[in-house]
RNA sequence: GGGGGCGUAGCUCAGUUGGUUAGAGCGCCGGCCUGUCACGCCGGAGGCCGCGGGUUCGAGUCCCGUCGCUCCCGCCA
């Protein structure tokens, strides 16, 4: 311990991050504190990288400047928790580390001190061998929350709600919070439930969104509201959906859909700025439901490539093909798509029909334009004027690969949204640079649900109709509704509601729940709305998925500190859980013996 | 609820037609090393091949069941 270096204070474990020791700082003294990420012993001289949330930084150990700091770094172990004393120097050029933001310095240690040792991680931090699997990150979380993706994940996800709160607290609008414990509403997704203690056999339900609460605070006369908020949904997982979720909720009062989207483009573009995120460009494209139906076949285009959907239907009106005949003659249609020039092995094409039948359709016709018709088991059955004429409709050229659904617009239109997609894929149509976004405008209000042989909102029934409204026939009504997509997901959606009583009574009895019904599940709404309801709106948009996009990973999990695996529990905390039986009997839950078998399966 | 993929060392994976003692890289342990940075070199330990059953002279490999992870469909007003 040479008198030249500075000494270490207790109480006082850093005054600079590992990832900030740059030119400024060369020459001067240092501490620093974190994590031990790599350790080089050469016997005589000792590196260690060592790390914190904001990156790595050299450490350099000479025996005869660093005294016991020395020994001490010949014992250090990977993931040890160190603070060091030292002074900044610059590297000799030959010993520079491009690869590193701080490779040009490094850190001569006088003297260092162990706050913590580590076992043996179960994987390497920052591992050379492959991706870690889920189960093991998910179990170790806190590990996993170490490598540099993950910390910048997360610091991305910090900077994003600090930019949002503060351009809509700058715009004049108030973060308002909303309870957790609220009432059921049966609608749409599951809804976890939260025993009462003290009215057994009566239960909260987590909110799946504050739809409501917020409506309520417009009423109240909060006129601009947001709050960043955990929702709940119990339904199962997919890499973009967690049971438990953050959303962007933001409503307002005294406005229209262009005001609203509006005060959205400016948001997002002002966020975006802030955060590294895409330029947008204003405003943003819109595309009406229909046309985006028509087009790319569902409501969440893509808009990164072409491969547009062409209507086929009125071109084989009179066709003699049996199968198109029979499809269009039961109110079918037949759409297409022209994948360009392609080769394509049978094999591929074989493929493209088993993955059109596990979507649903009965088949698909593929065919390449060959001169004036096609080659394609189906030519055969079209006569040489339909050959001719769907060539000019999808503009196909010679060569080019054609791809033809007939089938129910139900049927037809999804199967072809996700065969485009699975051909951008395949045939590498997607820059990968490319950030896309649009909006999703005029909304049916309802769609007709065969199965349960009843009209269900697209949205949610509180979103208010454009124009007249005509209970009897809610499959003509038109919702002043929007969502917007990025790149192919939903990132958001919202709408004008309904402040008319007797309006939102319609709707509701649209969807068959009538006024005794309504009274008695959305009474406090209605109730509310007679008593002075301004015009209002909004948005909610998924937080995690906006944060999922800007990092480019293909899962929220990777945005989120503490997921859930895809099954809903949590490997770290062994949630869900049984509890015990007092627990139980104190909320009036009637008890279950549990089987032999369940008990050693529970944790 | 349904379908696909996966399950072999702490991690990531290989393992032939069913055939001797199940391998590699990383990590781990011991030793050496004064300019490395995925340090290097020498040596070593480490396996319920997810679990249960079956076929077989013989199963990591084949069959049945089951559990777990994952992706997708349903579901997500």
């Amino acid at each position: 311990m040479s008198g030249q270096f500075p000494a270490l204070r207790p109480n006082e474990y850093r005054d600079a991050w590992c990832g900030q020791v740059l030119g400024d700082r060369v020459d001067s003294d240092v501490r620093l504190a974190g994590w031990v990420h790599r350790r080089r012993d050469h016997g005589g001289l000792v590196f260690v990288d060592l790390r914190d949330r904001t990156g790595l930084v050299q450490l350099v150990l000479h025996p005869d400047e660093s005294g016991e700091a020395f020994e001490l770094a010949h014992r250090v172990r990977a993931e040890d928790v160190l603070t060091v004393a030292g002074t900044v120097v610059r590297r000799d050029p030959e010993t520079v580390n491009p690869e590193l933001p701080t490779g040009e310095f490094e850190v001569r240690v006088g003297e260092a001190s162990l706050l913590a040792d580590a076992q043996t991680p179960p994987f390497e931090i920052e591992g050379y061998s492959g991706e870690v699997g889920e189960e093991a990150r998910l179990r170790y979380r806190y590990l996993d929350l170490r490598r540099e993706r993950m910390a910048g994940a997360i610091v991305r996800r910090h900077r994003v709600a600090a930019a949002i709160r503060g351009f809509l607290t700058d715009d004049g609008f108030l973060e308002i919070e909303t309870p957790m414990l609220s009432r059921s509403t049966p609608e749409g997704a599951r809804d976890f439930l939260v025993p009462s203690r003290r009215e057994p056999g009566s239960f909260y339900a987590l909110p799946q969104s504050p739809q409501l609460f917020k409506q309520l605070l417009m009423v109240a006369g909060f006129e601009r509201y947001f709050q960043i908020v955990r929702c709940f949904r119990d339904e199962d997982q997919r890499a973009d959906r967690q049971p438990d979720f953050t959303q962007l909720d933001i409503e307002m009062s005294f406005v229209g859909v262009e005001d609203v989207i509006d005060l959205n483009e400016r948001m997002l573009a002002a966020v975006f700025e802030r955060v590294d995120g895409p330029k947008l460009e204003l405003p943003l494209p819109r595309i009406p439901y229909d046309e985006a139906i028509a087009r790319y076949g569902n409501d969440r285009p893509d808009l990164r490539f072409g491969l547009e959907l062409t209507e086929l239907t009125d071109l084989l009106a009179e066709t003699e093909f049996k199968v198109f005949r029979g499809v269009i003659e039961s109110g079918g249609i037949v759409k297409g798509l022209n994948a360009g020039a392609r080769e394509v092995p049978r094999s591929v094409l074989d493929g493209f029909i088993g993955r059109a039948q596990e979507l649903g359709a009965k088949g698909l016709v593929w065919a390449f334009r060959e001169g004036d018709g096609w080659r394609s088991p189906t030519a055969k059955f079209l006569g040489a004027e339909e050959l001719a004429a769907l060539n000019r409709r999808l503009e196909a050229e010679e060569g080019d690969l054609l791809l033809v659904v007939a089938d129910q617009p139900d049927v037809a239109n999804p199967v072809l949204a996700q065969l485009r997609l699975d051909l951008a894929e395949r045939f590498e149509l997607i820059d990968p640079e490319a950030e896309v976004f649009c909006w999703v405008t005029e909304w049916p209000m309802f769609e007709f649900n065969q199965d349960e042989q009843r009209w269900d909102p697209l949205h949610h029934p509180f979103t208010a109709p454009a124009g007249e409204f005509d209970p009897a026939r809610p499959g003509d009504a038109t919702a002043r509704a929007y969502d917007i997509v990025w790149n192919g997901q939903e990132l958001g959606g919202g709408s004008i509601r309904i402040s008319d009583p007797e309006l939102q009574r319609q709707a509701l009895e649209a969807i068959g729940i009538d006024r005794e019904e309504a009274e008695a599940r959305f009474g406090f709404l209605l109730e509310a709305l007679r008593y002075g309801a301004p015009p209002h709106g909004g948005i909610a948009y998924g937080l995690d998925r906006i944060v999922q996009r800007l990092e480019r990973t293909d899962s929220i999990r990777d945005v989120i500190a503490f997921p859930k695996a895809a099954s809903g529990a949590d490997p770290l905390t062994g949630a869900p859980a049984p509890v015990d039986e007092a627990q139980l009997r104190e909320l009036g839950l009637a008890l279950r013996r549990r089987s032999p078998a369940a008990r050693a399966r529970g944790r």
